[in-house]
DNA sequence: TCCCTTATCTTTACAGTGAAAACATATAAT
DNA sequence: ATTATATGTTTTCACTGTAAAGATAAGGGA
């Protein structure tokens, strides 16, 4: 199909324009009128595919959950192939440190983008895209945990996992962790600690 | 003394006004202006006792920190001082938890000062002061775990409790967690698997 | 082909924000 | 008393998100 307006699918651009922003700058410095610049549109453009900033940059969240479960899946898959020879416990645990890992990989790896998905960027709107999209990221670990803990247990373990991850996550991207302990070490004790906590 | 200036302690009120608004918004809510009005004063007078809005949003947030110390040491020492006829390693644990519940408690009763203390509030300024009180809640941690674990161990120890409590506060606070969860019970679940996951 | 409706984008305007400069005034020092 | 310094106010500027009004282009009948 040919471009059936104007700009051409303005609402996609400025999407890409959001994820290229948030790949170069700060989380604040993302606004609605820098992203109408990227894409070479007035400040006002935007009105027309999205309601507010809010909306727009919660659909941008919300493809960066796509992004996120992705990245944890294929870890996932990746760890457990290389371990056909285990036992299903042992695989289960050695899958849910490979999606820990990849957690802390990417939230390194696009700090700004994860940090409008789990911060309290303002403007933010949840909408019904946003949450959907956050629910699949918590329950793609609420299973991988459940297949640890159990299913009783599949809930709390997954919230001990994910504040783990998380809050390391977070207390590196504030500049909260010592700069001289040597960060790929504390990665993987960090690890090690939550799977021991889990198990029972 | 009697009032040696204009306003009596324009710096003394700033602050208080700023805490005050702390309790009452959102940490984005607290601007400058916002300030400024609550003491009753023009919106430029602020720049006479602090270089900028981040200079004033660190020392709120140094105080933060102060009163954080605090409480994490009167819930340690209340800990300690209930369970007197325990060994030094049960007392430390005790401790540990005692702080780690602390931790949670003033999360979410000062949510809006916890978020400018450990979230990325833009314009705010790393001053000494602020580094030097963030340290001090810092070593605190630091000596409660290598209590249980060691000192060899402290750093580590004390990064992974504080993941796990500062992951759980903020995923609650950024309304991460499922409603349906009984909140108390899945508190004292991750303050028990923390200390599972940290104990040799 | 002509006209009209609709969708898209631009321009302009408004109420906020933090910061900076110019100005006013009260306190303190000499 | 005069001067200097500290403290506040007013004004201005560049930026933000939102909203309304104007412009332009595409599509749908006659």
């Amino acid at each position: 199909m040919a471009k059936t307006y104007h700009h051409g699918d303005l609402r996609e651009q400025l999407l890409n324009a959001g994820e290229q922003a948030l790949g170069e700058m700060v989380v604040e410095q993302v606004t609605l009128r820098e992203i109408a610049r990227r894409a070479g549109v007035s400040h006002a453009a935007p009105k027309h595919h999205f309601a507010s900033l809010g909306h727009l940059l919660a659909e941008i969240s919300a493809r960066g959950y796509q992004r996120f479960v992705k990245a944890l899946d294929e870890a996932a898959t990746a760890a457990a192939d290389q371990q056909a020879d285990l036992t299903p416990d042992q695989q289960a645990e050695t899958r849910l440190v490979a999606m820990g890992r990849a957690y802390l990989r990417f939230a390194e790896s696009n700090a700004a983008a994860y940090q409008l998905m789990f911060g309290q960027r303002a403007n933010l709107v949840m909408t019904p895209h946003l949450i959907g999209a956050s629910y699949s990221a918590w329950s793609q670990i609420v299973a991988a945990a459940g297949a640890v803990v159990g299913s009783n247990h599949a809930e709390a373990g997954a919230l001990h996992v994910w504040s783990c991850v998380h809050g390391l996550a977070t207390l590196k991207l504030a500049g909260r962790v010592p700069p001289d302990l040597p960060w790929h070490h504390i990665e993987e004790q960090t690890l090690q600690m939550m799977m021991k906590g889990i198990k029972s």
